[in-house]
DNA sequence: TCGACTATTGGCAAAGTGTCAACAGACGAC
DNA sequence: GTCGTCTGTTGACACTTTGCCAATAGTCGA
């Protein structure tokens, strides 16, 4: 019952391997999904997970990282509107973001540091830094470091309250959106005394 | 060289594996510490991991439950402060807390859902439940089910505001104090647009 | 059609995990 | 002081899982 072994370009077998790990690691923990079955899930021989990834772990990391990171799809130019503005927009984009690919997003977002051994804390913090960066950027906002740094400690902030919006439904998103879009704009431009 | 072996009260020994455990957690990932090396840290045969906490995840998740929570001291009478100054004041007490305690709260904090299979983040969710309960009684303010959502989902910005100040130095204390104190106040008496 | 390249497989050896019957401190009864 | 029971603790066994590697077989160009 073998189906004739299929010979696949790199990336797309590294591909398909993820994407059936993927959906194996929403519903069970790490530990509970052997390589095995992750081959089995993939189609493939479970030595194809080893030659592609080394390890298990490393699997995991790569699901990880290909879940956590914003979808890169462009913002509309808001260079001629007030900052506030700028704000309320960038946040709604944010949250349309949220609403479509969201679930992979908060599923990932949480899992960090301990498990994975830094490299997960690594990855995650990665994802932030980026996303901070596009929110400055959709600011129009300089990118200095201090700016950047406060604005990354908001993206926890987003995946907790999308999650109290979309998982629980506590939050309205009209709630979420106003705010976060104030929490934006302070943690923006606050002045802090010296 | 067997040290002779040695008989303990449950308590006792469940509390010194944990603490064992949790040396070795710090450093190195969930996967890469054998249950062999669980035992040799405590001194104790490797059975008797299995005996008290059934399985090697749970011996991670008792390490989590017991590193995530928030310390109990006791935060002095505020009521007859206005509402800025007890806002002030109670996240002046939780960084203060971070900044004792601090290691092992922000390192257990991020570690959520994928691994741990929901257990670890149902974990994480009623300590910043618990810390949201905290901050309404200090606060003052009454205790509903939306007001503690909104509260609760300000856990992780702490935590990631706290990772900013003290493990990086992108922020000072006063002003992860600042923003932390606006943003509550915020979050706690903001009226939403119906 | 042949040959080289390499993606893919299956099986092996080492390591890890959970279970269990047997062992031995601790404590009360006498 | 000695015996007997209770139960915390151990070491070994059976099973699963992991990472590795030599052998296999698609695929593409000559």
């Amino acid at each position: 019952m073998t189906a004739t072994r299929s010979r696949l370009a790199p990336e797309a077998r590294r591909r398909q391997i993820v994407d059936a790990a993927r959906t194996l690691y929403v519903e069970r923990p790490y530990d509970e999904v052997s390589t095995a079955e992750l081959a089995a899930a993939a189609g493939v021989a479970r030595g194809l997970i080893n030659h592609y990834f080394g390890s298990k772990r490393d699997v995991f990391l790569e699901v990880m990282r290909s879940s956590i990171r914003m979808p890169e799809s462009e913002l509309p130019d808001l260079s001629d509107l007030p900052l506030p503005e700028r704000a309320r927009r960038t946040v709604d984009w944010i949250l349309e973001a949220a609403e479509t690919y969201g679930h992979a997003w908060l599923a990932a977002s949480g899992a960090a540091d301990l498990h994975g051994g830094g490299e997960l804390q690594a990855i995650v913090d990665e994802a932030d830094d980026h996303a901070a960066r596009l929110t400055l950027d959709a600011l129009g906002l300089p990118d200095d470091p201090h700016l950047r740094a406060r604005l990354r400690s908001l993206a926890p902030l987003f995946k907790s309250v999308c999650r109290e919006w979309q998982q629980r439904g506590t939050l309205t998103r009209a709630e979420a959106a106003d705010l976060l879009t104030d929490t934006v704009l302070l943690f923006a431009t606050k002045e802090t005394t010296r």
